[in-house]
DNA sequence: CTGCTGATAGAAAAGGCTTACTGTTCGAGT
DNA sequence: ACTCGAACAGTAAGCCTTTTCTATCAGCAG
């Protein structure tokens, strides 16, 4: 065998130790691996079993340089530990890997902002960045997100929304989204079927679209009753636990008049939960309580937590999908229409109809009761 | 201003655009940015203004080969979406992004297997890659992990284990645990002071490191007492909370005896939870319960679940950081030690005195009987 | 026998950044 | 006035692959 020394690297073969030994070109190793170019039957096999035998493995990094064109892909989220986003990365991870890619997350509840991590991400030349989750839409939106999409666009990297609004026009950036307006509706008509008739909407950030379309579809499900919902029977704030915690409490502590509490998301409801048991409420007889997301929590709650399910890990793979599919076509019309996944009601235990005989009140029920 | 096309990328400058608007040498530009290198004040800001006037962002493909090292991070864990390793690897990330390192997550849950993550970090030059959680510790442990220390140390990578055991021997592998087995001697001295004399243990692959030395802590603080822990009463399979339902249900109908349950984690508990209460056995009345990690779902579970802390997190903090401990000094034993980080119990609500009156038993209680 | 075509393979030029060497400048020491 | 060395900046050789041309070779039509 040849036995020349590998030359840079740190005691690494390079595409060169592999063309020395099967006695070829560089040319012709780089066609072999990469696969797209003819080479004949012998030649490949001969530089297969070279770099078999010197147990090559191509410099990524210089690849990437070469092609101007990594097979990382970014997912950008705002925590990685909330289930929400870890089963949207997680169904970005599989199909990604299925493709060869690898996936950086990158979480924007640290030090760095969605900016610098796109930054990063274009610098590495990314072959496709994933912004997961609700964004504030408001003016600059539509103009940031066109404007971040041209950016990498000119660097050869892709840009796919999930799970906020698409940005139309002529070259639309490719969007996945889930149906917020419709899981919201559907799931107050249940509660409305039980026939609860003032409902707290309890948590999420009011500017962020994920909110927007949630409270939308709630209270155009009561309108559609004739119900109008009172401002202060909304209460928005963040999606934390401890947020809806404290939220219901206060609601409460004001004197606030409702059955049924609609949580922003499982997490919140979760919050919701805490608040109840220690205002000795038990969920459902004296307060039902519904969420949104069905992440694996909704069903520890005691009792299980009736909510939105939303197909996460589907989206996350229908991200990726999406972004990569118009690699192909040139056509720009094929992305125009962003995607939208369907979610569905999950029924648990925590919605029973109003009980007349007990509403929530002010605080003569002594606090910390726990909850028997 | 120099208004000179850029060459090759796409539309984007490279390192020369920058030194001809600023009037210097590339290599100048180079020093600036990477900053080891003294220049003087007034060159410096010259070439910073242009960078800025072109928007220049460095070609990271382009750096990580010419320093044969990326500023890439492989995390290995088992399944990101699991919040024992999502909360490591937001250790991990924290820590990384803090020194401009991204994070690339690598789920072994997949179609890849931690070896095939392992080659991909290799391909690019990761600095670090933190292999996370538990492993199946038999004679080819030492050997594997100690080959595969070589070959990233080869080519500049290093290697960090986190939550599995270290490999000492004259060139050590970094590793960062936490206390497994006294974790599990205290809350099992936790049940003991409670009363309970017979306990299941169950759950957590047999195999697996973080298993052996979980039940090895229960063992012993059993053994302190006196007690011989029956081996009917250790049930080892998985961490998943559906083995961990049917294992209660198991040994329930088989008639074992005990009065408390030691959950391998609190996933698992999560399980017991759902097992006793098909059972209609009430926690912890009937049925005393412990979990392990500290998990936010504990904390959801009614009764709140009594648990280990493992400070997850900072598991995650710590490797990385002695990971890269060690990239000064070249002493070898620096890392020898490994280090290892303490628990602590975590008292909820989920344990009490035995009831005598009530123990578990065969399938008189009918199944499905719900909390009420 | 000549010129052409198709299939392969090689040479060499990117691709953008780092860094060992090699200047150059300028002030300080003598 | 002269040498020395610090401080800074430029030159150019890498780092490893990819890819565009270009060359070679067989086989074949004319």
């Amino acid at each position: 065998m040849n036995q020349n020394v590998a030359r840079g690297g740190v005691g690494r073969r390079t595409i060169h130790d592999v063309a020395l030994a099967a006695g070829v070109s560089t040319a012709t190793v780089s066609r072999v691996t990469s696969g797209n170019y003819p080479v004949a039957k012998a030649t490949r096999a001969r530089v297969e079993r070279a770099m078999r035998e010197l147990g090559y493995v191509a410099n990524a990094n210089a690849r990437a340089l070469a092609r101007s064109n990594s097979n990382l892909i970014g997912i950008i989220i705002s925590d990685m530990v909330d289930p929400f986003f870890a089963y949207v990365a997680r169904g970005v991870e599989i199909e990604a890997s299925s493709r060869g890619l690898m996936s950086l997350v990158c979480p924007t509840r640290g030090a760095m902002t969605e900016s610098d991590f796109v930054d990063m991400l274009l610098e590495r030349r990314a072959a496709l960045i994933v912004l997961v989750g609700g964004a504030v839409v408001d003016e600059n939106y539509h103009q940031a997100i066109r404007e971040r999409h041209e950016r990498l666009a000119a660097a050869g990297s892709r840009l796919v929304l999930c799970g906020r609004p698409g940005v139309g026009g002529p070259a639309p950036v490719t969007a996945v989204e889930y149906d917020n307006v419709g899981g919201a509706r559907a799931i107050t008509d249940l509660l409305l079927n039980a026939g609860h008739r003032r409902i707290l909407y309890l948590g999420g950030p009011p500017a962020l679209s994920t909110t927007r379309a949630r409270v939308h579809g709630f209270v155009s499900a009561l309108a559609d009753r004739g119900i109008d919902q009172p401002a202060e029977l909304i209460r928005t704030g963040q999606f934390s636990r401890s947020w809806a915690q404290q939220g219901l409490h206060d609601a409460l502590d004001e004197g606030a008049d409702f059955t049924a509490v609609f949580a922003a998301n499982d997490i919140a409801a979760a919050g919701v939960y805490a608040a109840a048991r220690e205002r000795g409420l038990r969920i459902p007889q004296d307060l039902s309580v519904v969420g949104y997301d069905d992440v694996p929590v909704a069903r520890e709650l005691n009792p299980g937590l009736t909510t939105v399910e939303v197909p996460l890990e589907a989206l996350g793979r229908e991200a990726v999908r999406a972004g990569l599919r118009d690699s192909g076509s040139s056509d720009p019309q094929a992305s125009d229409e962003p995607t939208v996944l369907g979610t569905r009601v999950i029924h648990r235990e925590s919605v029973a109809a109003p009980n007349p005989s007990r509403r929530p009140s002010r605080r003569q029920d002594r606090p910390g009761a726990g909850t028997r």
